[in-house]
DNA sequence: TCGATTTTGTTCTCACGTTCACAAGCTCCT
DNA sequence: AGGAGCTTGTGAACGTGAGAACAAAATCGA
């Protein structure tokens, strides 16, 4: 098999930046298709048999695809190994990311347990919190420490990545220390939203968030007529003052 | 998924009768900031105000809120109680939703702890699991049934919604029983993508993509030059193999 | 070598989402 | 009453994303 075109350091639209957002979104799950697809001991895929696989049509893959640069064959399709290993790099999952976790109640115990961290290419270097009855905690093969040491373990395991397992309340305060520290990647599970100063990059993933979300189209579904009718005037002291704490929930 | 042939140029699609799904995603989020401003005690808000406790920036907010109707009032801003009850009404979470929890390992646990189920508007009607060593723990104020009665509990407790918990292999087959039980929304937590009719809706939560999509930016951030060289020819056996199983991982 | 066949990479067009900017509307003050 | 000062609601401009369609490359068979 031959290069389909020669690239030379410095040619054209090798979109070194630039690329899209939404498109950075779908590469994990590329990634995971041909993974999957690997596992399979299928060596060679079109761009149809992977859509498929990760759930899109196949004209946005191959679009996708070209942002990265042209790792297919025409007429014949995608090496699924090589492909895979060009999309790891290009997201950055070839060398491995130092992660800690911060707050290790329910959902911070679930994290520390997930095998493998999921996938590789992370890293988790520390379970901390500030509560003292947890730390010293075993948890799989580490051991809760305290949230205290955060800064010397960022400086000293060259942390980029901190996830915030804490309730509502300390969340910010937490985010402070974890931005101070020099965590520039943050993924926030706690119900509230954090503000950061530029350069550092944060997601957020809200279970409830979802829930209402599905909510609105159940309710959609099960019937219009369902709506319970507006009341046109303010009536704030009656109808909706027994409306329940809806959308303020304490952390997971 | 839009079904609307005749649609005008220039308009965004509506749900039926009118809310683009970018406003639908983030309706909970003003949800939650109202709860907040209302529990300070603040019975009024500018486009403004809320902008800010909510991440998003005024005119957005302004133009969402103008989907739902004309709750505000022109050089006055908005009553925090009767906005909120709104938008509650809108979601859907002014009644109760039926949830089931499939899969009952440290996420579905963590889950299932989830004080209140973080917000109301969602009650938690059955935490199920196949492995029958995990059937008649207690979690919480709640017992792990089987999965075999799943057919039975949706039937009789109504249950609209369904949360996937499992690792990736039993996910397609639990949602095909989740699907043929009745439940028509479910959201996904397995790192596999999920193929259901028409007609049901799925959401997909997944921690290890989160983390790319971070780490893709990290890469970024932490200079160009970081960037291994591109292998020119496909060198199939020999870096590539060494890629660990990137994206493959097994459910939390 | 040439043509048939396959499948990629890209272009073109339309739809969707965000932001600007401002008229409409409300309150308060004089 | 009338004007000043705010803030909402929305029309229009702009940018991003999705999908259809097709030309360009690669393989295969005669």
């Amino acid at each position: 098999m031959t290069p389909a075109r020669s690239r030379r350091p410095g040619a054209p639209t090798r979109t070194e930046r630039g690329i899209p957002e939404a498109t950075v979104a779908r590469l994990p799950v590329y990634l995971r298709a041909l993974t999957a697809l690997s596992d399979s001991g299928i060596a060679t895929a079109s761009s149809e048999d992977l859509a498929t696989a990760a759930g899109v049509n196949s004209a946005k893959l191959r679009k996708d695809l070209s942002y990265l640069g042209s790792y297919g064959t025409r007429g014949v399709g995608y090496d699924v190994e090589y492909l895979r290993y060009q999309i790891a790099r290009e997201i950055g999952v070839t060398q491995d990311w130092a992660v800690v976790i911060v707050g290790i109640g329910n959902l911070g115990h679930a994290l520390a347990n997930y095998s493998g961290f999921g996938t590789r290419g992370f890293r988790i270097v520390a379970l901390l919190d500030a509560d003292e009855n947890l730390v010293g905690e075993r948890i799989g093969d580490m051991i809760v420490r305290d949230f205290a040491e955060l800064e010397e373990i960022v400086a000293s395991d060259r942390v980029s990545i901190g996830v915030i397992t804490t309730p509502a309340g300390p969340a910010q305060e937490v985010c402070d220390r974890l931005v101070a520290a020099g965590v520039t990647s943050i993924l926030n599970f706690a119900p509230v939203v954090l503000s950061v100063p530029a350069g550092v990059d944060i997601r957020k993933v809200d279970l409830s968030i979802e829930l209402q979300i599905l909510a609105y189209h159940e309710q959609r579904k099960s019937g219009e007529a369902a709506l319970p009718e507006v009341p046109e005037l303010p009536a704030m002291n009656g109808v909706v003052t027994d409306l329940p704490s809806v959308g303020g929930g304490v952390g997971l």
